[in-house]
DNA sequence: ATTAATCTTGACCGTTCGGTCAGGTTTTTT
DNA sequence: AAAAAACCTGACCGAACGGTCAAGATTAAT
């Protein structure tokens, strides 16, 4: 059942250069001559190994949403609200710095109203989302933080740490053209995890 | 110097069938033909109006921005960082939820690395921020809140107030396949208040 | 060594895109 | 009422799109 090595290698590059591509430009604006020039290979080639340009980008939101869901592993290990939401928030964050391309293809997709993957979300993450809101409102009923709703606080968690990869060219142009240093999004880590565990009365 | 009444109304129609499609399909995905559609005139008639899809498309840009920029007037008009920042962000969410398309064509435009407003992101985006950071820098120094850099709280509150207009579709998809009711939008504009204020340590 | 399977690619196709334009109609000005 | 300005629009254009295909090259199986 193991693939030849060339399709291997060659499924591997197209799929690099497709989350470059789609995620400069978006799906519609994405090119299968644009993926073809960046992965280095004739564009028949990529209809070779991905019948059509959909198909190509179904893929690619494949592999981001597996990401996404294994994110949650820390959360899921630690006991106490301190350890496993600071845990989530920081893989959130340290996400969104290594893997930023990815990061926007999935919001691009959501912006359009989720046309590939409105399933994927009613099933999968909102299963997911289920069993965390679950942990959220044992912390509740035992006082470990305050009453809330746990669905948004998800929503929070995921808007700002996702806001560093989505909106990076905003916070570049109001950081004197420079993206953010290695300090600068440390800082940004510790502070994004300081106010909203302060926020939800889990500190102090 | 004023314009013809003909020209006004047809103006207008077009700019609101192009917020329309802008936010639905994406600048790459909205065509000049589905524009027209929406608008209900001939493609060519748009061109009248509008030269250049890119310069319709501009235009729409420069509506949100001031809308954006708008929004500050409660946090510049209040003393205490409780009621500006309460007031701002109650601003902002309440922006999301009345005009989510605008919102939208502003994320995908940055998505994109904002090809066509970076300099008004360098120049009046940065001076605005500045003036905010420098108020926030006040309270900080009198001890009303927390130490921190204002402008990752800024980052904070763009990215969770705008995330409910942006993300829609996946917070419908996670909501029983609905979109968010009157109250449980105005639950979800109370917690993030709440959180953000208790975070930075102006509550309690 | 031969056959079979897989991979490669330039040339090509129908469709749709943004944009143009000539010529007619309507509105405004004089 | 006549002239001028503004508005309208079907038909058309070159370019670029996603996708196809036949024929050759390379690799794997026998």
């Amino acid at each position: 059942m193991r693939k030849n090595q060339i399709r291997i290698n060659n499924e591997r590059r197209i799929l690099a250069a497709a989350v470059k591509i789609f995620a400069g430009y978006g799906y519609q604006g994405a090119t299968m001559r644009k993926i073809a020039e960046e992965a280095g290979l004739p564009k028949a080639n990529l209809h070779y190994y991905f019948q059509t340009k959909e198909q190509l980008y179904r893929q690619v939101l494949d592999g981001i949403f597996k990401d996404w869901l294994a994110a949650a592993n820390t959360f899921d290990e630690c006991e106490e609200p301190v350890e496993a939401l600071r845990g989530y928030i920081e893989t959130k964050m340290d996400l969104s710095r290594k893997r930023p391309l990815e990061s926007r293809i999935w919001a691009e997709e959501i912006l359009r109203g989720a046309p590939l993957i409105q399933d994927q979300l009613e099933q999968t993450l909102a299963a997911w989302l289920d069993t965390r809101v679950k942990r959220i409102t044992d912390w509740i009923n035992k006082g470990t933080i305050h009453a809330m709703n746990p669905q948004i606080l998800m929503y929070m968690i995921w808007a700002v740490t996702q806001h560093f990869a989505d909106f990076e060219s905003q916070i570049r142009a109001l950081n004197q053209q420079q993206n953010l240093s290695d300090e600068q999004f440390a800082e940004a880590k510790k502070q994004v995890v300081q106010t909203i565990l302060k926020g939800i009365g889990a500190l102090d």
